[in-house]
DNA sequence: GTATATGCAAAGGGTTTGCACGGTT
DNA sequence: AACCGTGCAAACCCTTTGCATATAC
């Protein structure tokens, strides 16, 4: 974990707390989770610790630029820290098979967006949902069907 | 509204209901509308109509095909006729502000998660998330911002 | 007549909020 | 010492579910 994380906070008027470390360093550690994960995670150590002060402990985090965090399924959102390499997650809503891909696949459509309509894209905040290959596979494609 | 509605219900073995009917015609009628909105749209003719009904009724179109939904904010999905042109939604996460765009703006970027990774996508399904045009003027890009 | 749809009420997941206490600055 | 952050409990929004009744076929 990059060690300038106190001054990020302190920067911004926000205190340095023991909850707001651990719960960075179980983003950092976990790489994708959930706020429900997060809070298991830090109970592990901390067993006091509220949900509700994660909750309110990611929003501070996420606001100082530590944290994102991206839309996968229909669930709870997961939580990742700002250095991760930004990848794309393509959902298949059919089996719901989860994949990363490189956010640089977007980059020409990001460009178009931004040329065209002066739109600044987050690409990874939000996942891209289709059908995956094995899926379309299985199935003629005229017919809809339903989901899973 | 396409009058094919009827047999698209049967075909599947489902059964056309006053619900049903009513509920396609409201999405029909107002164009993008969250199940609540529907509710109070179908109460305006049949007052006894349930919430319930209208989730269950809204997968069911949706199975045959006679609506789809996309999300749009962080609340509830927003449901449309599936005749609508399709349109893409720029979220912007600074202000709250909505633009559609014509889909195939995203054709291109479509078609490199077909060729690339057999993903099919839906792009409208999800919105794209990140900052407008005015939200960028009016700010320095290096520095984050608490979000509305 | 029989299976499917509906209404109602209750429960569910995920998230936010009010308030009093405790800890950081 | 002042104020921000926390724990707790309750409330919130959106959605799903179980069950008895009603209704389309």
């Amino acid at each position: 974990m990059s060690d300038g994380w106190e001054v990020r906070l302190r920067e911004r008027g926000y205190r340095v707390t023991p909850q707001r470390q651990l719960v960075l360093e179980a983003v950092d550690r976990l790489r994708h989770v959930t706020p429900e994960e997060i809070l298991l995670e830090v109970q592990s150590t901390a067993s006091g610790v509220n949900l509700s002060t994660v909750y309110r402990t990611l929003e501070v985090l996420e606001a100082v630029g530590l944290v994102t965090h991206a839309h996968i399924g229909h669930g709870a959102p997961t939580y990742h820290a700002v250095d991760e390499h930004v990848h794309i997650h393509l959902v298949c809503d059919m089996c719901g098979s989860v994949s990363s891909i490189p956010a640089a696949v977007a980059d020409p459509f990001i460009g178009e967006l931004d040329s065209s309509y002066g739109f600044s894209t987050d690409i990874s905040h939000v996942s891209i949902h289709g059908r995956c290959l094995s899926c379309r596979d299985r199935m003629p494609e005229d017919i809809e069907e339903d989901p899973l």
